[in-house]
DNA sequence: GGCCTGTATCGAAATGCATCGATGCAACCT
DNA sequence: AGGTTGCATCGATGCATTTCGATACAGGCC
């Protein structure tokens, strides 16, 4: 139930070059993309935030995210399985319930790759 | 051939709580999900990259976007239109050429919005 | 005006995606 | 063991998206 994620968005500091760095190669293109449809979609979108509102290191119950939703327990399944096959969070069987968390850095590292070089300051 | 993007990522500094700040309402969601779904398809990210590695203030015509892809005329100019319904770009037509570049400041916020609260730093 | 070039729009075809009910599997309880 | 509850997987369905060729539109040029 772990270990199937992407590792796209580098651990590393320096992986990515950033989006406004220089034009981005077809294959780092694709790689990140499948990291930003995971969070285009409303629900998922919400399922994110609902688990990284938990702060680093905390965790959310399936069983507090699914009566969240107007969807099927099936459907609520399948967005999580889509946000963890792209390296965003992970997941842990412990006795009943399955809990999720988001990824350590994940978030800090797509962040980073979207600012803009020298950010916020110089305006042309 | 302007002004039909949405304006979702708030100009104003704290439009959004920030996707680890609380949980994401609906609506909100809803709005956010559209500029993520814009940035998930490989041939829109590398599109944009093409146009943000030109710095604030720069552009780039149409006709250096279209032969760096191995896809019709058509489709490169729907990508684009995509983007910029999404509020991420706009463009403008000069003479023959059409010119594209990234709205000021999208970026920057949809950056603000990933980043984690205390940013990198203590844990919970 | 008539022609050429650059870009957008218009269907249409193919593929992908969100969603559901049914089912399977894991763990607890008695 | 048998029943119950929580979650994941499967298969089907309807809708959205990607892509194209054909066409329309805008602007420059002769």
């Amino acid at each position: 139930m772990s270990k199937q994620e992407l590792e796209v968005i580098g651990q590393d500091g320096a992986c990515c070059p950033g989006l406004s760095t220089a034009p981005l190669d077809e294959d780092h293109a694709a790689e990140l993309a499948k990291v930003f449809k995971a969070l285009g979609d409303p629900v998922r979108l919400r399922l994110m935030s609902m688990i990284a509102s938990r702060g680093e290191g905390g965790e959310v119950c399936v069983c507090e995210l699914t009566p969240a939703f107007d969807l099927s327990q099936p459907t609520i399944s399948h967005h999580l399985k889509l946000l963890r096959q792209a390296g965003l969070i992970d997941c842990e069987r412990r006795g009943t319930w399955v809990y999720y968390w988001v990824l350590p850095g994940v978030l800090d590292r797509l962040a980073a790759f979207l600012t803009t070089p020298q950010t916020a300051g110089a305006r042309a």
